[in-house]
DNA sequence: AATAATACTTGCATTTTACAAGTATTATTC
DNA sequence: GAATAATACTTGTAAAATGCAAGTATTATT
């Protein structure tokens, strides 16, 4: 008889973190439901943003403890990395994992979806019909640069 | 001159919600960024169910009143619509709308991402494999069947 | 007529988020 | 070399969101 086991929980930062199931929407949603999550991963996926103060500078005004909680669950759960900044020994650097690399569909088709239905900046217009040309290609020459930071 | 004009705001329930910014990705999680919108989009789309008892009872446990609130903003927001039940006058029925069918590629990659990196139920793998047979052809025909609805 | 089911609402405790201020380390300016 | 500024945080507290238990109104069933 075969046992399937799930992992229902993991620690975080020295706490326990359940995992409400194992459906895979809601336990990718356990790791980045939030208003904030998406949108550091956004800087570092579409902007060369890469510094706790980069991403303070936002548009969307993240608080800064907030920043940091996010910051620390992400590379937590092995999204993002960080590093020493070359030059500036107080800076750090934080830069996509392949885990977050593989983000780059569900923040495109996110792009879509908004750009076809809401009210957004209308660069949103434009990326989004140069991205629906080659899909594919896209996403592979966004990820292979992403790799090369 | 051309003045771009954005709306920052709407008004759900009578109470004015922010839009932070116009990016693209901001805009949808104002939308639908947390723990439990994307869950009752799921069980709509991938599920039959579609009332307000169905939501209760799925896995995750979601309590009486943030159901209650998630229905009224998603049915503000236009992704989902809710009609009266043929035969049952107490129930009401939820349905997507095309706004709302059209967030299946982003479920989709979320569950490519979910199935890929964190341990979630196998039927993921399965599913995963299916689609990407025939991605578009996948989603042809899922939307065709929520229209139907 | 009484009981049960459905779709909520209400009240309150707990948790999360927002905002302002403070701290420790390093960099720069005078 | 001392003072000021910059960076990446932490801390305290108020406000908002969430979770839980209980209650309510309408319809269905016994």
């Amino acid at each position: 008889m075969q046992v399937l086991f799930f992992c229902t929980f993991v620690f975080v930062k020295k706490k326990k973190i359940a995992f409400r199931s194992a459906c895979p929407i809601s336990t990718a949603l356990d790791i980045f439901g939030d208003k904030w999550s998406l949108l550091i991963i956004r800087d570092l996926m579409f902007t060369d943003k890469n510094t706790y103060g980069d991403f303070l500078s936002s548009e969307e005004k993240i608080a800064t403890n907030i920043l940091a909680d996010r910051l620390a669950l992400l590379e937590c759960s092995g999204i993002i990395s960080k590093h020493k900044h070359p030059g500036h020994k107080l800076k750090g650097v934080y830069k996509l994992t392949q885990k977050g690399i593989d983000l780059v569909p569900v923040l495109i088709e996110i792009i879509f979806w908004s750009q076809q239905h809401e009210q957004v900046h209308p660069y949103a217009a434009g990326f989004a019909k140069m991205v629906k040309k080659d899909r594919e290609g896209f996403i592979k020459q966004l990820t292979e640069s992403l790799k090369k930071r």
